[in-house]
DNA sequence: TTCTAATATTGGACTTATTCTATATATTAA
DNA sequence: TTAATATATAGAATAAGTCCAATATTAGAA
């Protein structure tokens, strides 16, 4: 059951497993496009329990921390969020900034003299282009 | 002479070559440490002449869709840019959140049936751990 | 259970980043 | 010159995120 998984990975993480921070953890396990903060309090307030926008936000960073969750790295101005589940790379549209995820494979590592006495944690690939939406909208005469 | 080399990609990019936008264009290309849009408009603002927010920002954007700045993709609040010249891939910091220029190299791209529909443009490395700096202080007993 | 200390939650004020609006100014083509 | 277009500007408006002090909840010990 998804419940008690999800209140083990917090309570490993350190975490009290409170209904808000649970309300955002299922959320983003339950939808993988990379919501924003914004989106994710949102979504929670639609459902009971409330949770403020201070506690949405003190929960991502909590859930950051615990390596729960992960912070997208996009351009925009707003932070885009993402459960840690299988890893993946990401698409991200030139013309309309979705993010979508690609499967994952394994990319070649810098070379040790470029990396220096940098600690390498992961590699992660970015793709840029235009989305399957843009790309037909584009083709059919924009 | 730099000035000059500056003033005709302005012009290939179909942007007049007014004294604000060289001013940001030459900071971007003297400065390749991806600097934020305030970081810009206070050097800026430090010679002559003066630009006000909204021109430091508006050039921003036309140097970006002109394609001679990149936006790069990194987690947190404020934009970074980087003038487009050699290739490189980008190292941020788990810890201060610096962003640095990794050497460049080519990156397998994805299979077409992974891509299906979308149009790609360009393949980036994200590398992620802990710089020079942040990486020694925890050699050094954190 | 009940109690307690540590953790979380809350609304609202505040900060920072960015965009918008309206107007003035400069440049280019005719 | 003139009209059309592109830029620049200050400041208001919006959006994203942080901080704070008071209150509530939680997990574990008694």
């Amino acid at each position: 059951m998804l419940a008690d998984e999800i209140k083990r990975s917090l309570e490993d993480g350190g975490l009290r497993c409170t209904p808000q921070r649970y309300a955002v953890m299922a959320f983003l396990m339950e939808h993988r496009g990379h919501p924003t903060a914004t989106e994710i309090f949102e979504a929670v307030n639609r459902m009971d329990p409330r949770s403020s926008r201070a506690t949405t936000y003190n929960n991502l960073r909590d859930l950051v921390q615990a390596g729960l969750v992960r912070e997208v790295a996009v351009e925009g101005r707003a932070a885009r969020f993402d459960a840690k589940g299988i890893r993946h790379h990401h698409f991200i549209c030139d013309q309309c900034g979705s993010v979508e995820d690609m499967e994952w494979y394994d990319v070649p590592k810098p070379p040790s003299d470029a990396l220096g006495t940098r600690t390498l944690r992961e590699c992660e690939l970015i793709f840029r282009g235009l989305c399957m939406k843009c790309s037909a909208q584009r083709r059919s005469g924009s």
